[in-house]
DNA sequence: AACGCCATCCCCATTTATAGGGATTTTTTT
DNA sequence: AAAAAAATCCCTATAAATGGGGATGGCGTT
């Protein structure tokens, strides 16, 4: 099958073995790669692309964003989302902005493969541990999975883990320090957190936040 | 030149990138994979290894350990590290474990090339970043030099990342609160934090914790 | 023997975070 | 238009962390 696909990722070492691979697969194919969004942006303006590998950190967008604008000019073409970390909660994300499969960096060869082949028929391709998250979707006793934070949460999420206090948080983002705080607690229970230290520690492992 | 490799990195797509580029810069050479530490020995016992390019993060082992034990039973072997994150303290703990270059995994193909034919010759390399870290070593005001902990720190800083109070860690390692507290203390010094929030971030960020 | 480093422990005072409630308004979705 | 979700705000009380001091004994190095 010749199939020509864009790699979207920051990593050289990791764009250049993919690249290997698919090229190794598939045949007569043609590969591109994006180190970033905007460089993505040309190839695809400049090429007939079927399918994208897309990581979802990138030095100059978020890969959801990345995924939505791609589908939206380019409705038919493909796209797979390559995570590096567990960042389960956006699974959800991605997939709601029109990636078919999601893969962890660390999947085998023959699970790239299989994802590649799965999307290109239209089907869509999730890994064990995916499949796992998606299950558990609407179990609320269940907390391996990540949550779904709200654009508000995000934004102090990321304040609490500058080292910011709750009075600082409501002075920058000009809202009561109640306000801050009610978000801090909807935080601690979302993430099942005993505290901010374990807050942060998941937040970051996770890749919620950078 | 002809050199025998060995990459130890438990990322598949990572690994074979790199071996792709060793392979078409090294003619003729040969390149091994192991994606773990246990392998990499299996390798290194079997084979004439000239260079090896090692991953701080293994699933069986410590990338440190590794290194010393790689050096000591073939003390010809030169050794390269390939970081994932920051890791900053872990440059000098890899250098006194015996690399002769560190490297992140970001980094360009020239540069990998770069350190490769450097550590062959005997001499060691290291990118603009780590240098700047070894430069400010004895500059304890600067903070953009992440700290060297002592034992019972690192073991704390584990502890308060997982979200346990001061009491918490003091009844786990037979220790009074006072004793937590003043460790405490000692690290948020140590990163220049403004408290646990800040702290565990950066102990993540800079990869001195997992 | 003197030095520095580490781990241990203590005091006091203050600030911040957490737990448990509720409530109102705006925005988004159905 | 009604329902749901998100963002806003408040109260009381307790628990925990932070800041700034200081002190001791062990242990290895010079």
């Amino acid at each position: 099958m010749v199939i020509n696909f864009l790699i979207i990722e920051d990593h050289p070492i990791v764009a250049e073995g993919l690249q290997k691979l698919l090229l190794e697969s598939f045949i007569n194919s043609e590969c591109f790669i994006a180190g970033n969004g905007k460089k993505a942006l040309a190839i695809l303006n400049g090429h007939p692309i079927d399918l994208v590998i897309l990581d979802i950190n990138l030095p100059d967008c978020n890969g959801s964003d990345l995924c939505t604008t791609i589908k939206m000019k380019f409705t038919s073409i493909k796209i797979i989302t390559l995570s590096s970390y567990g960042q389960r909660s956006y699974v959800e994300k991605m997939i709601n902005a029109g990636s078919l499969a999601y893969l962890h960096k660390n999947a085998e060869p023959e699970e790239i493969i299989a994802a590649i082949n799965a999307t290109i028929k239209g089907d869509t391709y999730y890994s064990c541990f995916i499949k796992d998250v998606m299950n558990t979707k609407s179990d609320s006793k269940n907390h391996s999975l990540l949550p779904l934070l709200t654009g508000r949460e995000t934004q102090i999420l990321i304040l609490v883990a500058e080292g910011l206090t709750n009075q600082e948080i409501a002075d920058k983002l000009f809202i009561s320090q109640q306000t801050a705080i009610s978000h801090r607690k909807n935080l601690l229970i979302k993430f099942n957190a005993r505290n901010t230290a374990e807050l942060v520690r998941l937040a970051l492992q996770s890749g919620l936040i950078g």
